[in-house]
RNA sequence: UCCCCGGUAGCUCAAUUGGUAGAGCGUACGGCUGUUAACCGUUAGGUUGCAGGUUCAAGUCCUGCCCGGGGAGCCA
């Protein structure tokens, strides 16, 4: 009896004797009686223990644990107004399993640096928890949507072949006597896959061998591809559309308690439901250039262009319809106006960037293999790619979402480095 | 690759025109029966990132290097 109980459901045993494993979160004392925050993975819960109510070598462990001591504790569940959470435990016994000493992370404040260094103590922090309850919910919101809605998930190669695409630089290794290159999409092996299954994603890691030093990038990061047979770039707006509204939803739903811990202002999340804001590039150079940027026609846009464009909107906003040069070379230029594509970024409000990248790909084998020509790409290493137009070709469409640059923005992060358990950063890559 | 900023106690930081390296937190010990990053008292803790230079004297000024932070470029 007691057994397995954890805090997150401790609203259940009140009145009752239970038993918490975890560990020491802080511990406050005033002389006869000591206050024990415990946690143990899903919550903290406040623990007193009473000289005159315990026996002495049970006070005298209270006195001696120390934060993040591991320990098993036994006691009656009440209601407490005072204690956080609502609950509290009146303690009648304590097992330590292991007297900690000289923690590293205390609680008072540290700088970034020491924490990374700590990362696999940092994580053990209510706030990393939080972030990170967050994030697996926003991956399981997402799965669940895309499995719900006639999705199969197909996943992708991480080793792949080849330079697939131009100037990005790739994640060289040994494979055996060849090169092989850490993968940077599952978008390519999504196009011939959903020839099996017309609605696939794809999710996993991807990694990219730039020198990027800022607060949007990370070395390695996880995306979700979903990519559809027979979807134009129109259907793939819509699809975008419900999906994030499902997710900022769901997290809301289901997480509020971590985004509270996280002072998430929640209105901002419950304002994003359909329709999004739909702008043409050409209307955003437009928005730029009125607010001040002097921007040409056919630049990508950088950070601050984003910034601008999503502090202009209180909900995702979607452009479309890119320049040519702006993309890669499988995006479908528009038959009406070939030098933009069937293109779309969505950009996260709240000065969030590019949480989403996709469009319609080119269907037309001879259109691919001009493409593949004016990037200068090996025509060898895309014959399998090439294929995919030859035998049954359809118009399709499909789009990638960044987790970490979703997670943040759902928690308001000003750094990406928190939304992920180890972050590989440009000069970091301990632990 | 480029620009800006930083490196002083375990952690967060201070140190006036170059003039005896200091505080808070944490640790250790003690006190307190309702604490909320509790509080109060006492204690210990230092080759000021590394190397060289200027000076009677360098944490402070100069040069080089190392490490880190923010940003740019880059980024389907």
């Amino acid at each position: 009896m007691g057994k397995n109980v954890y805090i997150e459901n401790i609203s259940k045993y009140i009145g009752k004797e239970v038993e918490i494993r975890g560990w020491l979160y802080n511990r406050r004392s005033s002389g006869s009686i000591i206050f024990l925050l415990i946690r143990d993975g899903t919550g903290i819960i406040q623990c007193i223990v009473s000289k005159n109510d315990v026996k002495p070598e049970i006070f005298k462990s209270a006195q001696n644990v120390t934060q993040e001591s591991s320990l098993i504790i036994k006691g009656k569940i009440r209601k407490e107004e005072r204690a956080i959470g609502g609950y509290e435990l009146f303690t009648n016994n304590i097992k330590i399993l292991q007297i900690v000493s000289d923690y590293p992370i205390t609680p008072k404040s540290h700088g970034v640096g020491f924490l990374m260094k700590n990362r696999h103590l940092w994580l053990r922090s209510k706030r990393q928890h939080a972030i990170l309850r967050i994030r697996a919910e926003v991956i399981k919101a997402s799965r669940d949507y895309l499995d719900n809605n006639g999705f199969i998930n197909i996943d992708a190669p991480i080793l792949t072949p080849a330079a697939c695409e131009s100037t990005s630089t790739l994640f060289e290794t040994k494979y055996f006597d060849q090169m092989a290159y850490l993968s940077q999409s599952g978008q390519l092996y999504n196009e011939a896959t959903i020839m099996s299954f017309g609605k696939v994603y794809c999710y996993g890691p991807t990694f990219r061998a730039e020198k990027s030093k800022t607060r949007r990038h990370l070395m390695e990061f996880w995306m979700i591809e979903p990519e559809m047979a027979y979807f134009d770039w129109e259907d793939n707006m819509k699809l975008q559309e419900d999906y994030v509204t499902y997710i900022v939803q769901t997290v809301l739903n289901k997480r509020k308690s971590e985004l509270h811990v996280l002072n998430r202002d929640l209105s901002k999340l419950e304002n994003i439901k359909p329709p999004f804001p739909k702008i043409s590039y050409d209307k955003a150079i437009d928005l730029l250039r009125k607010k001040g940027k002097d921007i040409g026609w056919g630049e990508d846009f950088g950070g601050d262009e984003e910034t601008i464009i999503s502090e202009s909107f209180d909900k995702p906003v979607f452009i479309h319809h890119y320049p040519m040069q702006c993309k890669a070379f499988y995006m479908k230029p528009d038959p009406e106006r070939p030098e933009v594509s069937l293109s779309n970024d969505l950009i996260a409000p709240e000065g969030y960037g590019e949480i989403i990248g996709g469009g319609q790909r080119v269907d037309d084998i001879k259109l691919l293999k001009k493409k593949i020509k004016e990037h200068n790409l090996p025509m060898d290493a895309f014959k399998w790619y090439l294929d995919l137009r030859k035998y049954g070709t359809v118009p399709h469409s499909g789009f990638g979402l960044g987790i970490e640059r979703i997670v943040a923005w759902m928690c308001k992060l000003k750094h990406i480095r928190e939304t992920i358990p180890f972050p590989r950063l440009l000069y970091r890559i301990y632990p």
